[in-house]
DNA sequence: TTTATAGTTAAGAAATTCTTACTTATAAAA
DNA sequence: TTTTATAAGTAAGAATTTCTTAACTATAAA
């Protein structure tokens, strides 16, 4: 097959294109810089290429014709597309404005606490964070780039790893006492959860360690995002399963402990997530390095931590 | 957002598409019907207004660039779609020919026998079936309509409700003594499935209806289709869940029965489908009328056997 | 009845896209 | 090594497309 249909010309396409946006070839004239005239023309062009009417004349206003909002759908669509490779691959507009959207989890607890870093080292680059929003928004936003937990693959899109994630139960350290048997101490505290991935391994993996089988999940602490998670485990609520690299700093600080020798590889780690030219954006390429160098002090506090702690133990979910 | 990013010259990235397809501005040429400078001079315009390099230049050979193979992904996809809608609302190109793809069991145990009749009452109409094909395959076939089994949703075409579908126990007379007690008979039957989507559902609802319990499913042939399913169920090799629509005839001439009074309305229905504008073409609204009224012996069929077997319950999976 | 708005049309002006004719660069053949 | 053939780049002007101007039509609103 897909042998040569010839298009009709592109530039009725094109005006046809704003004149059903718009249902008006007045608003569709301005819309391409032209005169009425040329918009009216274009469609006349379009309508007898085709050999089909696109739209219902009515006085001072024009509707489309079931013929019109079918191709109106794939016009529409075939122009975003175009629109989105050409914006993808032009210059970078915006030179000196960075705009980052990250989860809200990995912003409040490690990202916003050194930007200010980041803002010294770089005055010329206008940071702005962008609370998280779906990865769809690239297309018409001036987002440059999102970091995302997840697997890596996002359709369209190029992602690069940031660092591997690991997943440790943390508490208080005043909820333990040493010397007495940690399995009844633990059997007592309350579990507290987000609404996070990793929230369902929290119980199978417990009661795996401790041998609880056929007991189901005790008191149970629900909280809305791990921000205030922090805050309730700071405050001797309970116990968490938390990503390593948003507690690392408590945990070396001796504010909070891991009162069990395990902790799981997440299936979901952290990705720097773009469109493919973005990532050759000199603004982007100074983030990059420069978060990339922040990260490693997450991954070798993990490797020092596990180095002090060889009673650590991988499980699996 | 969605401010004026005015697009580069349509015909560049036309031209740009057909020479990253072949990576040869000469062939481009040729596909476009112009020189191959003139090829030359569009992408050269394209790299200028996007101020990126698009092609690698090597001698009798151009590569692209990350930039390009970036872009071509849109682009193409672009023009694709531009194409399909074009195609979908042009007039009919070949109006003497229905080119239609059926579901195999429908079409063998159906509607070849059916066609001949079609083709007598429309010579004008030169009509071809052909094989079950995936329905992407309308954007560059000349396929003009499918009949399909589902749910009647099919992203970005239309469809419109063929028959509704209804499943029948079925086996054939000789296997059923009507003096002796129906549970018993029926365990010994094997039961025989093809790869149909209600396959599933044989066992349980047997099970149920005769109050098996516990018990696994006995013995059971597999076949490949649903013609050598009526061929099998002919040949007395066991009892099978079964369209109505596939073998009302076999049941009106008593050639199959149903040993028990049950049926069940099927999750799945037969569907007309194709890109709207198709149902506008002369040859498919005749086509679209001719099988409605020859469906309507289907339904007309189930009617009249719902009246003379009273006993007849709809069962729920 | 008048006015204002939105679309249509025709003719010629303006802009674009194409061809021609030549050039460059180099791989393959002699 | 030289010659030939191939694919691409460039400049000038021709050809084509697209746009503007200036008229006209139809009708809703004042």
């Amino acid at each position: 097959m897909s042998s040569h249909r010839a298009l009709p010309p592109l530039k009725s396409l094109q005006a046809f294109r704003y004149a059903a946006q718009t249902l008006s070839f007045k608003k569709a004239a301005e819309s391409l810089f032209v005169t009425q005239a040329a918009v009216s023309q274009q469609i006349k062009t379009l309508e007898q290429t085709l050999s089909v009417e696109l739209f219902e004349r009515h006085t001072r206003q024009v509707v489309l014709t079931s013929e019109g909002q079918y191709l109106f759908d794939y016009v529409e669509k075939a122009f975003g597309l175009l629109e989105e490779g050409v914006k993808g691959i032009m210059e970078d507009p915006t030179p000196n404005t960075l705009v980052i959207s990250s989860v809200p989890s990995f912003s409040s607890r490690w990202l916003v606490s050194r930007l200010g870093r980041f803002q010294a080292q770089e005055p010329e680059i206008n940071l702005r964070l962008s609370p998280s929003i779906d990865l769809s928004t690239f297309a018409d936003s001036d987002l440059d780039l999102c970091i995302r937990l997840g697997r890596g693959q996002y359709a369209g899109l190029t992602s690069q790893l940031l660092f591997k994630e690991y997943l440790v139960l943390v508490c208080h350290p005043s909820m333990i006492h040493v010397d007495q048997p940690i399995k009844e101490q633990l059997l007592n505290i309350p579990i507290i959860t987000d609404t996070g991935p990793d929230v369902r391994h929290v119980w199978p993996v417990l009661q795996r360690f401790l041998d609880l089988y056929d007991m189901p999940m005790k008191s149970h602490l629900h909280v809305a995002d791990s921000t205030s998670l922090v805050e309730a485990l700071l405050s001797c609520q309970g116990l968490a399963m938390m990503r390593y690299g948003l507690v690392y700093e408590l945990i070396e600080k001796g504010q909070l402990i891991c009162p069990l020798p395990i902790y799981m590889k997440s299936q979901y780690d952290f990705y720097l997530v773009a469109p493919a030219p973005h990532f050759k954006y000199q603004k982007v390429m100074t983030f990059k390095r420069w978060i990339e160098q922040e990260v490693k002090a997450i991954d070798s506090s993990w490797a020092t931590y596990l180095k002090m702690h060889p009673e650590m133990e991988e499980v699996r979910v």
